[in-house]
RNA sequence: GGGCCCGUAGCUCAGCAUGGAUAGAGCGCCGGCCUUCUAAGCCGGAGGUCGCGGGUUCGAGUCCCGCCGGGCCCGCCA
């Protein structure tokens, strides 16, 4: 495919002449060509020789391949290998036009493997926060990967609606008398998140009897019979099904909603429970600080081994979290036979259905034995994860299968914050709390977005009906926001600033999404001129339509690896390079007035918008014709 | 104290997985380009001891060790 096809021919070359197994890479720059290998160095370290003198040699001795153009040494000692423009392009043309953008940089790499992802998992007591956010557009593009590279992708919520979190918001309802209905125009999400659970937590943080009415109370929400957990259930839906509403304008979509408190009411954790029993992994701690509760002995633990057992079962018989997971990551490994009932909650937009679990009236759900099950979860999480993983690997659970993707906060800096009201300490990112009212709600900051492209759009298109302002500004918003969520790299904390966020220009989605824009009017206004695209160059290329085929011949690869190595900047950083080059050539190569070179123009230009379309689709960035 | 992550231009970030050829963008700043396919764009300029110190190597921003600075975890929270 495209590239590959370069790469496999610099190899036949090189085997051809008695060099089998070289490296070859990608160079950083065009000027090296488009692939290179540094082999002459090893070769000059075994046999003491000089590495240009070596390449020299190596590189006359290489013939000609069909793509290949030349084949070059170059100082300190590399071989460069450089695509013949003219035939590179009208192959990279014609693949591009034959697959078209659905299956352009797709691959059958993942042919036969399931991979499940987990994502968003919020606990249904307030409105997504740009922090959860983050974690949806992870999951949520990892999971596009994965199913472009053909893997069969199931993607899993993991609705936490047990413990503490929920526990509060029930709390605010049955003890303090708190209305269970939202203001008039104020999502039941964002009025539970916003007022009950910011107040409830203020009033136990002053008084510390709330805090064992609020211990008791997350226990009675296990109890499937009792009166809070029917509460808990109703308040967690309402939530849930705001939520949702959210995580598809974040891009997202669902197979299964999985209620966390299903783990203990199916059985699932007591069958768990007994697995972990008979095979010597818990016991019941008789004294010191987790009398009474039932622990997890980590002392052969490499690391954990120095932060004491884990509790999975507290002394008053409620299970932990990671009690919980570890039952949950059973499950999702396809370890466990505990029969786990679903029905349909309803659709994606994309019209696919969404599964949730229900016990008392569903069918079984029943999911196919994954390769790989993907947990999108914050980094603050890592020693719960790893205690799953311990737990799973002593039950002979190949712990491979079971992959945390970490990933670091979403922080305010200092400007955004004082938005909020904060006083910050000089300079200082401030952190996100959920308890203390201390975050920006992805849907607000969406609407912010929306209101400035919609002053945009109305500029430049003073007669465009209301409606269709709003819906370009719309996608225009969206891609702005999970453009600037994903450009870091998830290890690294991403400092949100409402105003970087905002922007529409340079390192952005939209200046992505208008580069289709202007693709796309190009197309019209060929049309309308009897333009009729063909993928054979007219002559010698310009350097902006070599740079532009070039780097659309690049995606398939970039892809490939994107899925192999779980880094999705890659991606991104590729899908602007794109875009780059795009205006690039449309600066410098009219396609109408043309001339004879309009032909080759709109099918590069075609080619662009395939290419550019797929990655865009990756990313979760809308693609707008006009805008 | 122990463990994990981060430290590259004034700011926000790429590059590190697989060490290699002059360290790249964007924002901001300065200067140009709209009778020509949407200027949400393009071109040019200024701006860098790649946190510090060692080590490995023909070669280190990239690998190893130490230190410094920031974040997170070490809860009968999740």
């Amino acid at each position: 495919m495209t590239i590959k096809r370069l790469f496999e021919e610099a190899e036949r070359l090189l085997s051809e002449a008695g060099l089998k197994g070289v490296k070859i890479s990608s160079p950083r720059s065009p000027e090296f060509g488009e692939a290179y290998t540094p082999y002459p160095f090893e070769e000059a370290r075994r046999s003491g020789g000089n590495p240009l003198e070596l390449a020299e040699k190596i590189a006359s001795r290489l013939g000609r391949g069909e793509l290949i153009g030349r084949v070059e040494a170059a100082p300190p000692g590399y071989i460069n290998f450089y695509a013949d423009w003219k035939k590179f392009s009208e192959y990279t043309l014609r693949e591009v036009m034959r697959l078209g953008a659905r299956g352009y940089g797709g691959s059958s790499e993942g042919e036969g493997k399931v991979i499940l992802v987990e994502h968003t998992s919020v606990n249904p007591n307030k409105a997504l926060h740009i922090g959860h956010a983050r974690n949806v557009y992870l999951g949520d593009t990892l999971a596009r990967i994965f199913a472009k590279t053909g893997h069969r992708v199931y993607v899993l919520n993991y609705v936490d609606d047990s413990g503490a979190q929920m526990a509060s918001v029930i709390l605010g309802f049955l003890e303090l008398k708190m209305p269970m209905e939202a203001p008039t125009g104020v999502r039941f999400d964002e009025y539970c998140g916003d007022q009950v659970y910011v107040e409830v937590s203020r009033r136990v943080e002053a008084d510390r009897s709330l805090e064992e009415r609020l211990r008791a109370l997350a226990k009675r929400i296990e109890d499937r019979s009792s009166e809070e957990f029917r509460y808990a259930r109703l308040v967690a839906d309402k939530v849930l099904a705001n939520q949702l509403l959210t995580c598809w304008r974040l891009g997202a979509r669902y197979d299964l909603l999985f209620r966390e408190s299903d783990v203990v009411v199916s059985g699932l954790w007591a069958k768990t429970f007994n697995l972990l029993l008979e095979k010597g992994i818990i016991y019941l701690a008789r004294e010191g600080a987790n009398r009474g509760c039932w622990c997890v002995d980590l002392s052969s633990h490499p690391t954990l081994s120095k932060e004491g057992d884990e509790i999975l079962v507290k002394s008053d018989g409620s299970t932990t979290y990671v009690a919980r997971d570890i039952a949950f990551a059973l499950w999702k490994l396809g370890e466990s036979d505990v029969k786990i009932t679903g029905k349909v909650w309803g659709r994606n937009l994309d019209n696919t259905p969404i599964t949730i679990t229900d016990t008392e009236s569903g069918s079984p759900i029943t999911l196919p034995k994954p390769h790989m099950v993907l947990t999108v979860v914050g980094s603050e999480q890592r020693r719960p994860q790893e205690v799953v993983r311990y737990v799973l690997s002593r039950l002979g659970v190949d712990g491979g299968r079971y992959v945390h993707y970490s990933y670091e906060r979403v922080s305010l800096s200092p400007e955004s914050a004082r938005r909020l009201g904060l006083e910050t300490a000089e300079g200082k990112a401030v952190q996100m709390s959920g308890r203390r009212g201390i975050y920006f709600k992805a849907d607000e900051v969406l609407d912010e977005l929306k209101r400035l492209a919609a002053e945009e759009v109305r500029k430049r298109h003073p007669y465009w009906p209301g409606e269709r302002v709003d819906e370009v500004s719309e996608a225009i918003a969206r891609g702005a926001l999970r453009y600037s969520i994903l450009k870091s790299e998830a290890e690294k904390t991403v400092i949100f600033d409402l105003r970087e966020a905002m922007r529409l220009e340079g390192d952005t989605g939209p200046y992505i999404q208008y580069t289709m824009a202007r693709s796309y009017r190009i197309l019209e206004k060929a049309r309308d001129a009897g333009i009729e695209a063909k993928p054979t160059p007219y002559g010698d290329l310009a350097s902006e339509e070599w740079m532009l085929t070039r780097s659309i011949s690049f995606l398939p690869q970039v892809i490939e690896t994107s899925a192999k190595t779980l880094r999705l900047r890659q991606l991104i950083t590729h899908s602007r390079e794109m875009a780059v080059h795009f205006n690039e050539f449309y600066e410098k190569c009219p396609v109408i007035d043309g001339g004879e070179a309009a032909p080759f123009r709109l099918a590069l230009v075609q080619a662009y918008i395939t290419a550019q379309s797929s990655a865009m689709e990756l990313i979760g960035i809308p693609v707008l014709q006009e805008m």
